[in-house]
DNA sequence: AGTTTGAGTGAACGTGTGTTCACTCAGAGT
DNA sequence: ACTCTGAGTGAACACACGTTCACTCAAACT
């Protein structure tokens, strides 16, 4: 395979890229249910399509491969955020704005999300470490730009972390719920606004008891 | 191994049950930092120091020896349950009353709470569905202890459930976070104090608004 | 004392594992 | 046109895997 095909014109460059994208779908598909710790190079090979030694051209361990699907899953989650963030200006309809885009991100991204949630929990050492960083950097990210909602400047900027670290353990436990049962979605997104709701009557309560 | 000590009376069921425990301790070694789905009978055995088959005699799989392993981890959970439960008659006092014990707990039955985290993300698709009943239950028993608090029959018996599902969530993610960084128990006990409180003020408001 | 039971043994099976090595042969650079 | 580069090949390695089977031999039961 790869190249027995007698279509024309692809660049090594290309196809080179192609096979990378395929290792790494491939990965992607194989993991789902187990864990990167479980499954083998010779596995994901056979998954592509490729005898076991080309994959090293590629990595050169299957924990890289995992730092690199770390990469591309929070390329996607940057892009969740970075629209949620658009379509909600307002602290007011932050949540209602904010939980629709979120379920169709976990749908579009399944695959994604669902790695996350696995590694984060169960990776090697070195994959568990690369996502904890990952959300340790998103958690500052809404940290500041909180700050920027006005009306929030009540906040300290300690109680402005520890407001953002608790929307974000809540949004990662949601997104598990989203991958782990996508039927109950529409109940999982009702049951959650109100849970977030509750959680914002708390922080708007408490920046004016500062 | 195992009977080869010149030591007196053991009968045969306490022979049986010493390996068992040393199958089960020797399970939660091995999957520290990796998962049951990537850990074999055989490493399992060497372990013991008994002979790979002699493991059928008493589990016929890796999956139902990790079910065993959600039993007696959810054992000590509830344990922990009864605990704060009994030390914590008061609403407002719920917190700092808990806390400590929470921590305690996890210090003390690492390698179980440990187990619960990874194998609920990662684990065989039965052990994750054991652990998610598990879950549910003890959020639902919760939900019945905080209807028993005085004060709080202004919540609906959905928005109960709600908050002990919000409740039982998040003390996941704090678990799960003191079993990552042991080291830093005291931060993280006095961050999460402070989140709880945020949470327990929208409670507390959100009851008020009812 | 004699028989039954069952936890642990040890050899054997077919298959999957990571990694090495010398190789092909088409696209890229001269 | 001619060489170089490097993605993919295929054989071989020493080892680990789950499971089977007939076995031992001490505790338990009669």
């Amino acid at each position: 395979m790869a190249g027995a095909q007698g279509e024309v014109a692809e660049t090594r460059g290309e196809r080179k890229e192609r096979t990378r994208r395929a290792i790494l779908d491939a990965a992607l598909d194989l993991t789902d249910g187990s864990s990167l710790v479980a499954i083998s190079l010779r596995q994901v090979a056979k998954e592509v399509g490729i005898v076991p030694t080309a994959f090293y051209r590629h990595f050169d361990s299957v924990e890289s491969l995992g730092l690199a699907l770390v990469d591309e899953s929070f390329d996607s989650l940057r892009g969740l955020l970075r629209e949620v963030w658009l379509r909600s200006p307002q602290f007011g309809d932050y949540i209602d704005g904010s939980l629709p885009v979120l379920a169709d991100h976990v749908r579009a991204h399944r695959a994604h999300y669902a790695f996350i949630a696995r590694e984060r929990a169960a990776g090697p050492a070195r994959v568990r470490e690369a996502i904890r960083h990952e959300i340790e950097l998103i958690t500052r990210e809404l940290a500041t730009d909180i700050a920027r909602v006005p009306g929030s400047n009540a906040f300290s900027t300690e109680h402005l972390n520890l407001l953002a670290d608790l929307i974000v353990s809540f949004v990662v436990t949601t997104a598990e719920r989203l991958i782990e049962d996508p039927g109950a979605e529409s109940r999982i997104l009702a049951e959650t606004r109100t849970q977030l709701r509750m959680l914002m009557v708390g922080a708007l309560n408490w920046q004016t008891r500062r």
